[in-house]
This record gives C-alpha cells, sequence and structure tokens, in this order.
DNA sequence: GTCAAAATTCAAAACGTTTTATATTTTTCA
DNA sequence: TGAAAAATATAAAACGTTTTGAATTTTGAC
C-alpha cells in the first residue's frame, strides 16, 4: 500500500504539498501538481479513508434504518426507495449504510448505528407524531431528512402534499354528484393518513357534506384490507352505501374492485372508485378493468429530492431550507362516472 | 467529545492503560479498571471509530452491491434478502453498506465502494460463469461470500443443492407414471439454473426419458413468463403436450396455472404441477387452486448462513472451510396426480 | 531485608491524512 | 539592483486510537 509519504518521498517532496496537489488546491505548481498526480497514478495511490475520516470527522455515509413489519418486510416500496436513494447518494460520492430493525425500541438502532459507523446524515422514513428518533437525532445534533412529515415541521423534509392529494379527489367526485363519498385510508398513525384524512374532511365539508364514522377506514395498505373495508361499506348495513370510495393506495383499490365483483355492484356505473398511486410497478392503475382514477406522485420521486437534501444538510444548508412540498398530480381514468340518479342524496 | 486522554488526564493515568482497560486486556488492575470503566460512563465516552479503523485497518462493515433489473427491482426477495443478513450482522456489530447498480461495468460498483469505504468483506449474489467480480475480489484479496455458486468453487458460499431440487422432483413425477416432463426454468445465464438443468437432465436420463428442446425453457421468474411458456408447451404446436411442468418458482407456476386454466386444462388431473419454493410471503405455495407441490428452501434461511461466514472469514478461517450446500425439502401437495392413461406415452 | 519474578503502568511510536503557521523561492516594480 | 509582494513549498501539529518496548511497582521466596 503506497502513502502520501511514498509519494512525498519519491519525489523529494513534503507530504503537505503531495495533498495539496491531489486535492487541487491552488497554491501549488502546475508543473509539480502534474508531476505528483503522475507519480501518483504510476504508485497506484490510493487514499487511507480511515486517516481522511479521522482529520475530516467526517465518514461519507447516510444512515437508513427500516423498522420490519409484516407489511414493510412485504412492500417491494421500500426497497425501490433504497435503491434509488443508494443511486443518487453514490453520485455524490456518499454510502448507505442500511440496517433493518425489529427492535421494540425504535431509537436503539440509531443510537446502536451511531456508536459503530458514525454515519454523517440519516434518511428517516414513515414519521410518526412526536417521534422519538426525531427527538434523539436533534438531541445528538445529527443532521436527517424526513420522507414524510408531521405538521408543520422544522426538520429538512421531503412530503407530498396530502392534503391536496385528498382535497383534489372529492373536487372531481363533487364536480361529477357525488355526495356519498367515502374513504380507506392508511395507518392511523402514520402522518400521510392523517394528512389525507384532514383534507378530506375539510374538502366535504367545504362542499357541505359531512361523512359518517363509519365511511372513514383506517389500515394497512393491502388488497385484503382494502376488500374487507369495501365489503363492509357496500352491504348497507349501516345506511344506504357510498356512490364513491377514495382509495389510500392502489392495493386498496384493487380489494375494492374484488368487492365490487363479488357483490355485483358495476364500477364506475354504480360506484365510482379513486385511489393514490405511488406508482409501483408491481399493481399498475392502468391495467385495472376499468382503468383507474388516480392522484399520482411515484414514490420514487422521492429519491432524488432526498438525496439532494441530505448533501445540503451536509454543506451546512440549514434544514427550514430543505423543505419540499411536491404536489400530486390527477389523472382521470375509467373508474369514475356522475353519481347515479338514485345514489345522490347525501348521508 | 470526551476523549481516552481526557480520562486519562482524570485519572493521572496515561491513555494506554485507559484503552487496555476499557478492552478488557488482563494486565490491567482489577480496581483501576473499574474506576476508568466509572469515569468513562460518567464523563460520558464514546470511543472514535475513525481512529480505532486508522489503527486496526478495519472498518467493521459489509458491503452488498445488487444490480438492478427490471426483474430485481421488483423483486421483493432481494430486500428480505438484505434486511435479514443485515440484522444478522448487527448482532456482531458490523454494518451493512448498500449499494444498488445500473451499472453496465458489473464490477465498477465494487471498486468505487472499496476505495470510498473500503468494507472489510462483501456479500455478492447471483454469481454467474466467469464472474467478473470474484475475480476482482480475489486479486484484491478481499473476503467474500457468495449467495449461491458456479461449478465446484474455492470461495465461501452459501447455496442450496439445485441439482438434488431438480432430480428430487422429476423422481416424484416418474413414481406417478409421467414421462413427458417438461421444465420452466430461471435465467440462463444464473448458475442456480444451470445447476437445476444439468439435476433435470441426468435425473430425466436415469429414468430412461428423454426432453426434446423445446420442454426445456429457461426466462426471468415473473407469472407472466410461466403463463407465456406454459401457453407454448401446451397448444401441442410441436408435438404433444407434456404430462407434467416443472417450474423454478411459485411465480412460474401462478403462470402456469392461468394458461392451464385459460386452456380448460385442469391441474392435477390431466397436467401435474410442480416448482420450487423459496417461501416468499407474497405467493404461497399453499394458497394455490389446488394446493402447489414443492421443493422448499426459504430464501431467509440463507441469511444467518451467509453472516456467518462473513464473520468466520474475518476471523481469518479459510474460504474452502466455509461452503455450505443445503438440502430443499419436498412437500407434496395436490398438484401432482398419476399421469392419465392416455398421456403416459415418452416423447 | 534482599532479590528475582510477576504484575502493573507508562512514554512514545504508529496509523495516514489534513491543516496551520512558517519558511523559502520567484516575480514584480521602482 | 533591490525591496516588497506574490507564489510555492515545508515542518510540525493535529485527529484519537492501539501497540510496542521499557520502566516502575508489587509480590513472593529465601
Amino acid at each position: 500500500m503506497t502513502t502520501l509519504k511514498d509519494i512525498a518521498a519519491e519525489l523529494k517532496l513534503s507530504p503537505a504539498t503531495v495533498s495539496r496537489a491531489l486535492n487541487g488546491f491552488p497554491e501549488v505548481n502546475a508543473r509539480t501538481r502534474e508531476l505528483v498526480q503522475q507519480t501518483a497514478d504510476r504508485m497506484n495511490y490510493r487514499p487511507n479513508q480511515f486517516a481522511r475520516q479521522l482529520v475530516s470527522g467526517r465518514s461519507g455515509m447516510i444512515g437508513i434504518i427500516i423498522k420490519i413489519t409484516e407489511e414493510t418486510y412485504n412492500d417491494v416500496a421500500f426497497f425501490q426507495a433504497m435503491t434509488s436513494i443508494s443511486t443518487h447518494l453514490a453520485a455524490a460520492d456518499l454510502d448507505l449504510i442500511f440496517q433493518a430493525s425489529k427492535n421494540q425500541d425504535i431509537v436503539a438502532p440509531y443510537e446502536r448505528m451511531l456508536k459503530k459507523t458514525s454515519p454523517d446524515a440519516f434518511i428517516l422514513m414513515g414519521p410518526e407524531k412526536d417521534d422519538p428518533r426525531i427527538e434523539f437525532l436533534k438531541s445528538k445534533d445529527i443532521p436527517f431528512v424526513v420522507h414524510g412529515r408531521v405538521g408543520d415541521p422544522d426538520y429538512a423534509f421531503y412530503d407530498i402534499d396530502n392534503k391536496q392529494v385528498a382535497s383534489s379527489v372529492v373536487d372531481v367526485l363533487c364536480d361529477l354528484g357525488h355526495s356519498r363519498i367515502a374513504m380507506i385510508n392508511g395507518p392511523e398513525p402514520l402522518s400521510f393518513a392523517q394528512e389525507r384524512r384532514a383534507g378530506f374532511l375539510n374538502s366535504m365539508r367545504s362542499h357541505g357534506l359531512t361523512v359518517p364514522d363509519f365511511a372513514l377506514r383506517h389500515g394497512v395498505l393491502t388488497s385484503d384490507q382494502g376488500y374487507t373495508s369495501a365489503l363492509s361499506l357496500l352491504s348497507e348495513r349501516r345506511g344506504p352505501r357510498p356512490s364513491a370510495i377514495v382509495c389510500a393506495s392502489t392495493t386498496i383499490a384493487d380489494g375494492v374492485y374484488r368487492a365490487a365483483k363479488d357483490l355485483g355492484v358495476s364500477i364506475p356505473s354504480e360506484l365510482s372508485v379513486v385511489a393514490h398511486d405511488d406508482a409501483i410497478p408491481e399493481m399498475r392503475a392502468v391495467n385495472f378493468e376499468p382503468a383507474l382514477t388516480v392522484t399520482r406522485s411515484p414514490i420514487r420521486d422521492a429519491s432524488q429530492p432526498l438525496a439532494l437534501a441530505v448533501q445540503r444538510l451536509l454543506n451546512g444548508e440549514k434544514p427550514e431550507k430543505l423543505q419540499t412540498i411536491a404536489q400530486a398530480e390527477l389523472i382521470v381514468r375509467n373508474s369514475t362516472a356522475p353519481v347515479p340518479k338514485d345514489r345522490s342524496d347525501p348521508w
């Protein structure tokens, strides 16, 4: 292994000059720089990262910790997010340290990684209200970027406008005359679900409509969850059935489609269905029969902004300046239609 | 940030003694060790990993690089393997550096990571014949463990006995009287597919049976691939159709089931189907209608042996001693039945 | 009490960089 | 030609550990 010293000795220069030459500092003669670079190449020099890290205090690595649950374990979206993030980070010569955790103590793996590998920053997914991870990282003064957000935070984040997602969908349905609109939402503790709930209820209210409790459901983002929720919503045990259902994901919508089919309810003539589409390739909204009307914001679109925000954070930019709220795109397809005459009454 | 020196100064000891005391060296007085440990706790001491790495020359990290293709990008199995590996590594206080790569040059990302983060070892997935990554790592003298293997290698690996997987399935089908047995295999370049092919052909031969070219297909492990392959196999355009199909995965089997249904071919009375089951939760063999006969070897079973092999490698054990070939388990369910009378003739 | 052996501690070097403060050389301009 | 300024190079310190070789203290046997 050749070191700076070796090169310095070879050329009868000081290590300092060699270091500067290789790192492109201006105060070194063009000819010596050339010479140094050539000899470095010739001697097959590779800077020792450990030494660099020791003096710079930086590891050049970004930590990401994913909590493993029944749901996340089977969700290819996490994998895709990670691959995509790692690619964007690599472009900035940053590496991703990955840790899966089934730990009860949600903060422990962050502590461990920090002690062991000292990442320069973290990327944090699925924030919850009063998230202890966020408190922890703040207290330790470790930079971090959040995918998603809770409330109106002071940290760096990338999120989509989940209120807008829900309200734009309500607007579309109301324009078609619907007034009994149900929602099958994501898991209650997650911030995106809370935002959509708020956006949904607000928008309904501003259209002069109400939503009975049973018509607003929370649960995991699976087809089965969509199926059972839809069965229950369409059964009319608790009042007249909705003329439209808003789904938190295309997987949920898949379940709703199955339930509608099983009950002989036709989409869109008897029931309109709308979903939010994260653009996970395995369940494409265009392939639904009929093609699904969606709000669309690809999850992979988040990777680049997240990676970029991390870099900026490391360059000393203030977290409050690194907040992005992306708008979702509305794509009307064939799963939405004017409300049937006999189902236009409000609840 | 408190350092070793700070503690030494506090206790009027030398840094050397403090270091030894904390690292459990024997040549330090029990009372001073106690004292040192207490003060370290009190002063909230955290050893600087960068300094440690510099002197030890080790990073405590393991690299894993996944080549992103249409297929791997959507395959939750990779994610599950990674989560599981990361958990097992963390137990040994090792961290996982993850990198996704779309690079044409399959070796480049290894070079980059090595330069940048210096992992102590790599875990390598999906080896191919004359894999340049393996050559590269050997030439650089970097330890690595392979998931899978090619031929009869001298490196550390964990693999299942893919020849046995294929041959045990042939045995079962032959016992049921089948002689026209087709195979829908994995991608041709991958070693597992080649092994299964060899095991399949060998076993068929030893049963005195031949396999026409059109009955042995290679392709990606998707339901669609299974569907189109099965359609073609069952069409009888190229001779009498097989009485049994051996599938490389449950996803392939899913496609075969769909094709059989579309063509009105009943499973198992007219067609027996067998698959290899990696036990990915999203497509459970038990949930097939009829329940699928499989050879089973959960992919997640590989994580622990892989993580363990890495640790041993780092402890200086020889790679040749760290080779595991796991046997798959045969589970007979309802997708296999005796060959129909009129379909028992060989090709 | 003495001396060798064992137990314990220490000072200094090493790991390979970057950075600071200083020294040397070259250039510029009168 | 000489002095000041600019350009270039250097020596030494720093980063925070671990490890080496030596020094000191304690123990045990006589």
